[in-house]
This record gives C-alpha cells, sequence and structure tokens, in this order.
DNA sequence: GTACATGCAAAAAATTTGCAGAGAT
DNA sequence: ATCTCTGCAAATTTTTTGCATGTAC
C-alpha cells in the first residue's frame, strides 16, 4: 500500500479544513478533492487546470490562494528546497543541506556516513541508475528557535 | 578545510571555460571570480547584482545565459529538485524522492533504512533543531538511459 | 574574418496583490 | 450580518528569446 486511498485522503483534508475553520467553498472542495486523487508532484499551474475540468471559471488567483493556505496550515507540501528563485551550488565539496523552516536559509552540512537502503518492494525504479545521494535535513535553525 | 580558496575554484573555473572553448570576456571573468569568491547559495539575481558592483552595465540577458552554459557545461550546479515552477507533495506518507537528470520527472522512493551521521567538525549547526531528513536520490531513470 | 557573446527590449512564465462584490456560516 | 472567499485585472518577480551590434580568438 504505497498511498492511502483517495476518498480517505480527501475525507482527511475536508475534516482538517473544517477543523481549522476554512470554509468548504466549491473551489476549495474541488481543490482537496483533486489534490487527493492527484498523484506524483503536480505544479500549481497543472492543479489550476485540473481544477477547471470541473469548475471552469475559478481563477488562477484562488487556487494558488488555497494552495498557500494549505501549506500554511501544514496539510499539504512543497517540493522544492528554496523559493521560487533557482538557487546556485557554489561549494564543489561533496556535502549535503540543512534547511531552515522558518527563514527558509540553506547551510551545508558535511556528512561522514550516509547509509540508505530502497524498499524495492514498494518503490519502482527497475534499471534506474542512481548516481547520487543528497540528503537534506528539515528543521529550525538556531536564530529562529 | 570546508571549502577550496577563491582564487583556486578562480583558476579552475577559468582553465575549464577555455578548454571547452567558452570565451573569456569580461563578463564571463567577473561572474565565475564572483562565483569563486561566493559563499553559499546565491540566487541568479544576487550573482547578477554582484557581477553589476564590476561591471555596472552588464544585462541580466547575460548573466542568465552565462549561468545556464555553466550549469549546462557542469561546472556549476543548481540547488533546487525540479524546475523553476512549486511542486506540490501529495503523498502523505514519509518517503524521498528520486529525479531523473535527463526528463526532470520525479518519482516516489521509499527508504528501510536511513542512517546519517553529521560531522560535527565541518559543520556549524549547534543549537539547530532536526525535525525530518530526506533523501533525493539524482541519476537516470529507465526510460531516459 | 568569423563565430560566438553581448545589450537591449520585449515576451514569457509563475506568482502575488488590491479591490469590489458574492457567498458561507 | 459578518467575515471570508472569489474573480478580475493589474502588478511583480524571475527567466527566456530575437535581433542587431560588438569583440575574443
Amino acid at each position: 500500500m504505497p498511498l492511502s486511498p483517495p476518498a480517505e485522503r480527501y475525507a482527511h483534508l475536508r475534516e482538517a479544513c473544517v477543523r481549522r475553520g476554512l470554509r468548504l467553498t466549491p473551489q476549495r472542495e474541488v481543490l482537496i478533492r483533486v489534490l487527493s486523487e492527484a498523484m506524483g508532484h503536480p505544479t500549481a499551474d497543472e492543479l489550476v487546470r485540473q481544477v477547471r475540468e470541473v469548475l471552469p471559471t475559478v481563477s488562477h488567483a484562488t487556487v494558488y490562494r488555497n494552495l498557500q493556505e494549505l501549506v500554511r496550515e501544514g496539510l499539504l507540501r512543497t517540493l522544492d528546497m528554496a523559493g521560487a528563485a533557482v538557487q546556485f551550488e557554489i561549494n564543489p565539496d561533496e556535502h549535503h543541506h540543512f534547511v531552515c523552516r522558518k527563514c527558509g536559509q540553506v547551510w551545508d552540512v558535511y556528512l561522514s556516513a550516509v547509509d540508505v537502503r530502497v524498499n524495492r518492494r514498494r518503490t519502482a525504479i527497475d534499471g534506474f541508475r542512481i548516481d547520487r545521494r543528497e540528503v537534506q535535513l528539515h528543521g529550525v535553525c538556531a536564530a529562529c528557535q
């Protein structure tokens, strides 16, 4: 069972919205349905398109605002490390990163040992070539505690 | 020695450019000097600003094009996982990611064991709270081999 | 001399904001 | 009735592209 079924995820998101006092508008309801049925890692724009298959008049702003809301409430996560702007890796040494959840800053982290074992039963990566393993530590930096 | 000295990194970048037939224009030379002196994880825009401290008339396009060039040549790396667009994490289970270097697609990966040890001597994260460890596997997917 | 690089300006892509009006509770 | 949410449109932010000119080799 790699992923809980859509109906369950939908119920969870819906309930979490209600619990936090977010109104269940048609737009928001379709968005959380789309999210709970989604596979993979959709972009905001892809989600707009999918919501529009049900509610063609929904605006960009509404979907973006709702996604922000869900992220702020901890019901959804973002996949990128930093903000929208691309950042460049200066340090040529092999290293990893710590990302502060509050200020978004990134620190270089050196690891003396990295040991991971892929669960082949749950992970379909047959024939993939793995060149590099990078670890991101997420948390709160000293200044933001 | 957490990082090789700027002069050495500059020489390396410069030589690598020449070897690949990239011309050493003033703009490109200042950019690689800025890069070799840079700390942390600057955005493209921050690099534009720093190059402009030396060459105030340099254009945005030039810096962006050169950064692309350096990434394409493997002399520089980008810090974000996917493209510019923010992607959302649907899967609420604890899992990790595989990113294909060629097509940019992202797969969910389940790991049965994750064991990392921070090298405290080289890593200044005193007083940081670590909440989550995320592993990214980088390589080439089966379809792109 | 020639191919490559630059500057400019405009376009594109992604996201955010202000505001008036609609709708949920 | 209130306060939130939405749609629209415009503004921002970040990055890319076309094209004429300039320049490193």
